[in-house]
This record gives structure tokens, C-alpha cells and sequence, in this order.
DNA sequence: ACATATAATGAACGCATGTTCATGTGAACA
DNA sequence: TGTTCACATGAACATGCGTTCATTATATGT
């Protein structure tokens, strides 16, 4: 019979690093739970990563890299930044869903240096996303003049407020459509 | 020299929770530094407390009143929904950057039943005071008609983004003024 | 069959933390 | 001075978790 590879190890790994870090949070995972999810010992674990911090900053990396590719795929090819921007926030929900414990997890600072600065360059990214596309919607006349880094970052924050209602409460939320569409045109009764 | 009576030993410690509490989450934060914070040994916690969680339901309480309260007290007298949504916002944000740790804090749900439904009451309070904001708009006519429901969970939805974003970059973050006008106005251009 | 390298094991260790409890302390009153 | 009561102490206990390492198992090459 064939054992599995180190690299088969080490996926699976990741693969139940990521199941268990999504649902529990980073503190509430144990290194033995991973184990028992990816069909090793605890001790097998050490052998493809130095410590849980070093397991849990491969896999986020890992996750955000992912997520960041799919997302440029998916708008690329958008004319309509209303359009783009719709798909963006749909994107975000979903894997919101998905990896909720990890997009955001209690990431404090002390000891974590090396997952901040992931987490920082992983929103310079999505910002830069947004910002292509509210510039893009400027140039074509269909959004209004405003700070588009501002703009971005406003946007960022309120869909880490979706991300956040999710682990909340995760049924009743409002749809990508309720989201958008608030964001578009905003609360005021326009002229005319 | 006279002795702290025990309704003083129960407040310093729920100051001390506070802040404890407020800088390190709940996970990170120990009975020994609430202790110590509040100068009162580690049994002395317990003799006013159940235990860990208890004391935290309790923080979580008093903390949320209080900052209901003083919202409604703030709001409560403006006529334009718009400054009163801004004001709401502000709040908010002052709020969020003193209490990070606790009013978003890693609250799972296994053991933590009591401190949900009180969060869960919170956020209801909060939607309900936005939704009354909003329906005042509309009614002036100033606001354009929406679903108020959607409406609100959408802005709490910022709100939560807006807190989330301090935890993660406590400096660089867009002020009220730019969320509450994007929040009123939108993206896209008006007509004319 | 034997040797070697690779992959894996899980008991054991050290440490941190929530919680308890037998004991101590000081003020008020007899 | 002695008694009582409320308030407080902190060492000790139990548990859980991250981490290590001496040992075992399996495949591969000779």
C-alpha cells in the first residue's frame, strides 16, 4: 500500500488547518484538532510546520492569495463598474461565508507580526481593486467625482460590516442587491 | 484606615474588566490581570463573580446600556436626520475606538449563550434607532424612499466595518464626515 | 534479506489559566 | 480584651494546550 507523500501530508494539513481555523477562530483551534481533520498525529504536524502561528500564517496566505486571484478573474472583463462592483461585493460575501473565522480572526497584534503585515498587503490589494473600478466608473461619467481612495476605503469597511454580521448572526443578513444598491446611490432623495 | 466596602471592591473590578477587557478581547484577557488592574487578589474576583464569563456578561451589560443611553440622549433633539445620522456615526466611532476589544470581541457561540442575547438586543436597539432616523427622512421627504429595515442593517453593517478597521490599522482610517456622505449620497452621479 | 531514508506516532513535559478553599486581617461592638 | 462578621488572600488543584522526542512503521534500493 502507498503512504501518503510529505506533500499530500502537508496539504491535507492546510486543508483541515483551514476547515477548523474558519470555524473556530484562531484561539479556540487546537493543533490536535487539526491532527484528528487531517488524519495525522500531533506530532505529524510539527513535522511540515514549526508551531501553530507558522501553520496558521501558510494558511492564510495561502487563502488570500486565492481569494485576491479568483476576485480579478471574475471582474476583468466588466465594462460596467456598477456592474464590477456588484460582482466584487457578491465575491466577498460568499468566501465571507465561507472562511469566516479566518478573514477575520482576533489577529492580535503581540506575536503576530508576520500575519498583519499578510492581512495588510492582502486589503492594499482589495483596495486597489475598488479603486480601478470607482476610477473607471468616474472616467466613463457614470459615477460622480469624489476621493476614490476614500471612496475604497469607506467600501472596505462595510463589507468587513458584512463579514462581521455574518459571525454575528449568520441568517438574517441583507443580500449583495440590498448592499450595492445602497452604496450606489446613497440614502438622499436626488433632484428632480 | 477603613477597608473598601464590597460594592467599592465590585466596581473597581468591573473597571478593571473593562479595560482589560476593552484592549485584549476576551480569550487573552486572564482573571490574574483583572486582579492585579483592580487591586484586589485573584479570589476576591470570585467572591463577586461567578466566574470568568459571568463577569464579562455582566461588563458587557453595563457597557452597552450606558452607550445606548447616551446615544439616544445625543440624537434625541436634532430635527435633520441627516446631522442625526452623522451624530449617530460619530458615536459610533468614538465608542469603538475606546471599547474595541469588547463591542467586537471573538464572541462564539459554545458557552457564551447570555452574552449573544444581550448583543443581540444591542445591535436590535441600535437598528431600531437608525430606522426611526431614517423614516423622520423620509417622511420630510429628504431621504428617498427605501426599505427602512434593509436600510439600517446596511448602515450597522458600515458601522461594524468601520470598528473592524480599527483593529486592524488604528491610524489611517477615514473619518465620519466621508462615511456619512457616502452613506447619503452614494456613488453614482445624479441627474443634471 | 538487510540497510537506509522517509514518514509518522503519541506519551510526556512545561506552562498558563480558571477556579477553589482553608486561612488571615481589620473594624466594630460587647 | 475578646468575639464576631465582612472582606480578602494566595497557594494549590485541575485542566487543556503547544511542543518535543525517543521510538516505530513503511517504502526503496542493494
Amino acid at each position: 500500500m502507498n503512504r501518503r507523500t510529505a506533500e499530500e501530508s502537508k496539504e491535507s494539513i492546510i486543508e483541515a488547518a483551514v476547515k477548523v481555523f474558519s470555524e473556530k477562530g484562531y484561539s479556540q483551534t487546537t493543533i490536535r484538532e487539526v491532527a484528528r481533520e487531517a488524519g495525522i498525529s500531533v506530532g505529524g504536524v510539527y513535522i511540515y510546520f514549526k508551531n501553530k502561528e507558522g501553520l496558521y500564517a501558510t494558511l492564510l496566505k495561502y487563502l488570500l492569495k486565492d481569494f485576491t486571484d479568483r476576485t480579478k478573474e471574475t471582474i476583468k472583463d466588466m465594462s460596467d463598474p456598477a456592474d464590477a462592483l456588484y460582482a466584487f461585493i457578491a465575491m466577498n460575501l460568499k468566501y465571507a461565508r465561507r472562511y469566516k473565522g479566518i478573514i477575520i480572526t482576533e489577529g492580535r497584534d503581540r506575536g503576530f507580526k508576520s500575519c498583519l503585515d499578510v492581512k495588510k498587503r492582502f486589503f492594499k490589494k482589495q483596495r486597489k481593486l475598488i479603486e480601478d473600478i470607482i476610477k473607471t466608473g468616474m472616467t466613463s461619467g457614470k459615477f460622480k467625482e469624489c476621493n476614490v481612495k476614500t471612496a475604497a476605503m469607506v467600501i472596505i469597511g462595510i463589507l468587513r460590516g458584512f463579514v462581521f454580521s455574518l459571525l454575528i448572526d449568520s441568517t438574517a443578513l441583507y443580500s449583495s442587491g440590498d448592499c450595492s444598491n445602497i452604496i450606489l446611490n446613497g440614502l438622499l432623495r436626488r433632484k428632480e
